[in-house]
DNA sequence: TCTTGACCTTGAGTTAACTCCAAGTAGTAC
DNA sequence: GTACTACTTGGAGTTAACTCAAGGTCAAGA
């Protein structure tokens, strides 16, 4: 796992070099280190650190919300709870999410199934669709 | 069940007014049938239409997605084999969704293992937490 | 009669998270 | 020296999904 130019990391994570910027530029993720003409260069830190956003992004984490956590990792031990705490909450929502989540499948999967079987036919209207749909 | 004022279908499913007009608007509810008044009155058929929306919304489906699959029930019965089909592509979404949501709660139960057991401590930069959270 | 409150309309404003653009530089290939 | 490519910057533009604001109607109650 070596140092790595903005493109190579953006074709790793698959994610766009000017989001990788923009993530920057806000503070999620810290000053990047340059060579010596200007480009940036990351490091494995950095690339272990940038994983971790691209896997909580995909399950939209608010890049707010990352943006506080790493601002506290910066501001070192002071903010140890509160880091656990952030870490905490948002697992909380992910939880909910997740629920949520699993409501709609039934209910796709329910639908799908009402339009599998012909029970779904001609001319249904949103009401006479409706009875059907709602187990 | 009977028939509902704005407000009323607005409470009972936690959404607001506005964006029940906005729905409306956009051709994500029918037309809404009107009292003498011009006051909305939402009926059986309407509020189960919502009941789903608002399922699917906090699922994160698209409006778009689902203004066309109304738009395609309005069509009738020509579009039944594509209806199923966005169904399914929705569906499909919502289990990569699940997923990932996995693998981010994975992550996230981890890292809160990582500070109740002290294994977090004072003053770890992003990389050396890095090196602790990349399981 | 006056006021309050719930509803209406059109159209504009907001927010999050990118995403793109223009103009410039640095390094390599011929 | 001239392309060509990969990067740089600051700032503007985009998209989805609301969300609000201004001004108007109408019925019920003091």
């Amino acid at each position: 796992m070596a140092n790595l130019t903005i493109t190579e990391v953006s074709k790793k994570y698959n994610i766009k070099p000017d989001t990788l910027r923009y993530y920057e530029r806000i503070g999620l993720i810290p000053k990047v280190p340059r060579q010596s003409n200007g480009n940036r260069y990351y490091n494995e830190g950095l690339q272990g650190w940038i994983e971790m956003i691209v896997c909580l992004r995909h399950s939209d984490v608010p890049v707010e919300k990352l943006v506080d956590y790493a601002e506290m990792l910066n501001q070192g031990d002071s903010t140890l709870d509160a880091r656990e705490e952030l870490l905490k909450e948002q697992l909380a929502e992910l939880e909910q999410r997740k629920s949520n989540l699993n409501r709609s499948i039934k209910r796709l999967k329910h639908k799908i199934s009402l339009y599998d079987s012909g029970e779904i036919k001609k001319g249904k209207s949103y009401f006479e669709e409706y009875k059907i749909m709602d187990d």
